[in-house]
DNA sequence: TTGACATGGCGAAACTTTTCGCTATATAAA
DNA sequence: TTTATATAGCGAAAAGTTTCGCCATGTCAA
């Protein structure tokens, strides 16, 4: 059974996201001084949009312990899927295999990458 | 030398330029027809949203016939790849080949399209 | 030409996302 | 305890996106 994973985080909520599954889990300071480096933002800017990713679901908080620890709720595999299954409706009319080829096709994998597709190809072939 | 492909379009805009993809250019009523059979929204929305379009560079416009002729500036190929480009910033830090790899480990991808992405593979090999 | 209808343009409302100022509370040092 | 500093909360402004109402203009048939 599929986990419902809510609505698509908008962009600076998955720069927020990148934070936490770069670092882990953590109190909003380290989260701003990323955000600040990042694009200069005020701490109060932080504060709110990690009030308002509570509010959606995307992350939750331990209270128990000041600052406030924050963690992801979904991993960052799991959004990527969502969010290019997303993409893949809103190009291709749905087809992720259009848009591998797309990605593929124009980016510089290493060779390291190419065989461990390969693996994956060959598993998908023996799974049917 | 890339071209410039200004700002990624919106949800709205993706909506009107795949309805260009798919018929090829066209006038404010195909498209009304099918945004309005997708989610009920008015013609004024349409025009408007081209008109706002037509301001970014996404679509350019015949105006020598009636109905004025839209056509989509950029390939579909061309804005799936910087779309899957930023979201592969927005996640993964910029690897396109970790999102090439969650993408393939959760779909469906028929042989037809294995076969098309080994094919890829080697070609990519051979370029090195 | 005139009336009916499709097409196009524009400003503003509605909605979403992002930002911040101000205030309150907790923590730790003097 | 008092004071200084980090942390948190909240409402509202700012910015971006989407929607529409209203009006103007073009097209075609009677």
């Amino acid at each position: 059974m599929a986990r419902p994973s809510g609505p698509s985080p908008t962009d600076v909520e998955l720069q927020i996201l990148r934070v936490l599954w770069n670092r882990g889990p953590c109190g909003v300071g380290d989260i701003h001084d990323q955000l600040h480096r990042d694009k200069g933002t005020n701490y109060s800017t932080t504060v709110k949009m990690l009030s308002v990713m509570l509010t959606k679901g995307l992350v939750k908080r331990d209270e128990s312990q000041r600052p406030h620890i924050y963690r992801a709720v979904w991993t960052r595999a799991r959004t990527g899927k969502n969010l290019l299954k997303e993409l893949t409706k809103k190009v291709y009319e749905g087809s992720v295999s259009s848009l591998v080829l797309q990605a593929l096709s124009s980016s510089e994998a290493s060779q390291e990458d190419i065989d461990k597709i390969r693996k994956i190809l060959e598993e998908m072939e023996q799974r049917e």
